[in-house]
Order: structure tokens, then sequence, then C-alpha cells
DNA sequence: CTGGGTGCAAAGTATTTGCATGAAC
DNA sequence: GTTCATGCAAATACTTTGCACCCAG
């Protein structure tokens, strides 16, 4: 727990037993929706209001501990911004798999092209995943 | 406007004015709200009706005629899926320019280590664009 | 202490649905 | 004529806000 102690130290943000707890479900799950890690918080505290999710997550989002990833036709999942990463989201089992990759020749390249600076990106491929395929090949 | 009846007639939708100008007001913008169709539309019918922007554009999605694009920190905008590309979206001037650009090496550098197929691609750049960063220099 | 954080209820906003009418083929 | 599209109103889903109370520093 300490580590999510000092990530909010970090950042300037008071401890809460709230936001130790959005963090932790952030961190085991990597990915989660606001309902998830509400879903996750109720079993422990009964009385964890939405409210609080909502204003947390947007706080952090200002701070930039935690990014918001829209994906194609799912809800928002929000995750502790520590890499820079893209998503593998598998159309078959929903899964949904962080991937680093170096894309500086193709940054570069749009760079060259646009006489633009790349400031972020935002990578989402819609894949079958090897464990997909595999079943697919067996039918 | 011919076009437009073509397009409808390609993916089996019947053609009615309200569908014609909803391909109209995206083919002319390029990328398009839900809110900016209905003002356009607006103009030449009073009576049009949200409910029926969002049932069709719901329609011409999942007949791939039309695709959603989910921005960070912008309402989701919409595009007729005519051909590949990406979305430049600077942070400065807010304008958002499609790029076309060959993706190819990266695309398969992540094939041959996730072991996964790819399906589509949803990439958007956050960037400072061409204009912006001469206004900036000459501050 | 004291300022910021929390939970509840209520208000906003965005999107979807049911149903009677109207238009396309 | 039939079938499907439309517009309205209502319902639902999602997110934000106001306010009284509470807790971390």
């Amino acid at each position: 727990m300490d580590k999510y102690i000092n990530w909010l130290k970090d950042y300037d943000m008071k401890t809460t037993t709230q936001r130790l707890s959005i963090l932790k479900s952030l961190d085991d799950r990597k990915h989660a929706t606001i309902e998830e890690i509400h879903s996750d918080l109720v079993e422990h505290n009964p009385t964890m209001s939405l409210t609080t999710i909502y204003r947390n997550i947007g706080e952090m989002m200002k701070n930039l501990l935690v990014s918001e990833v829209k994906l194609p036709k799912r809800k928002n999942i929000y995750e502790v911004s520590k890499d820079s990463h893209i998503h593998l989201l598998c159309e078959t089992c929903g899964k949904i798999e962080d991937a680093y990759i170096d894309m500086t020749d193709t940054l570069q390249k749009i760079k060259n092209r646009y006489f633009c600076d790349i400031l972020d990106n935002d990578v989402t491929l819609s894949i079958t995943c090897k464990e997909c395929k595999e079943k697919m090949g067996n039918l």
C-alpha cells in the first residue's frame, strides 16, 4: 500500500482510503471501467459512492496520474499512466492487452510529411489474439 | 446527390431525405459530431429530430458505411468510412486532419511479437500542427 | 483547527425506446 | 398496400453539482 501512498504524494494529492483503493483496483486490473472500480470498492466499503470515483478519477486525470482510454464500441477504461503503450483489443474474446512497440519510424514519417510535432499517441488495434486464433484453427 | 443515393443503395438502405442530408453533412464536413449534423439539417427542416440522426448513424455504423471516432477529451465524431486513415488532432487550434500513412512495418512488428491477426487500427495523434508551430515561432 | 474529501440527493447531459403517423418501394 | 422510417415524448444511462458532514494534515 505504501506504493499508492507515494503515488498520491508525488502528485500532491491527500491520502484517503478511497483514493488508495481506487489506485489498487486500477493497478490490479491494469484497466478498469468506472463501474468495475466501483464494484471492487463496494465489497469492502458498502457506502462507497460512484461520485467519489468519478471525482477522483477526474482529479487523477488532471494530474496525469491516470489516463482515460476510449475504445471502439466499449465503455471507457482507465489506467495508471506509468508507461507508454498501445492497446490490442481482441474482437473474439474481448481481452485487452498492452503492447510495447517502437513506432519511431511511423511517427517520424508523419512528422516529415505533415510538418507537425507529435505530443502524444493513442493507438488501439482490433485483433484476433493468439489464443483465439489457436482455438479457431482447431475447429 | 446521386452519389449519396448510390451509397445508400450499396448498403441496402432505403433512400430518405433525412439520410441523404446526413450523408451530405458528413461528406461536406469530413468529420462531424451528432450535434453538428443536427444543426446542419435543422436549417432546411426544422422538425428534423436528434432521434433520427442517432438511429441513422447507428444503422450506418452497423452497415459499415459510417465510422465512429472517439477522440481524447472530445465528443465522438463520425465520418464516412471510405478509406483507411489516422487522425491528427492539433492540441493548439483543435483542427482534426486526416493522415494517410503506411504503417505496415509497425503492424508487422506487432503481428510477429504478439502472434495476433490485426483486423483494424484506430490511431489518433495529438500534435501541434504546421500552422500553429509557425505562429508559435513568430512570438 | 481547517481545508479539502466524501456521500447523498438532485440536476444535467447524452442516448435509446415505444408508439402513432407518414413515406418509400 | 406493406414495410420500414420518422418525430415526439418518455425512459434510461451516464456524469456532474450542491450541500452538510467528516477526516487527514
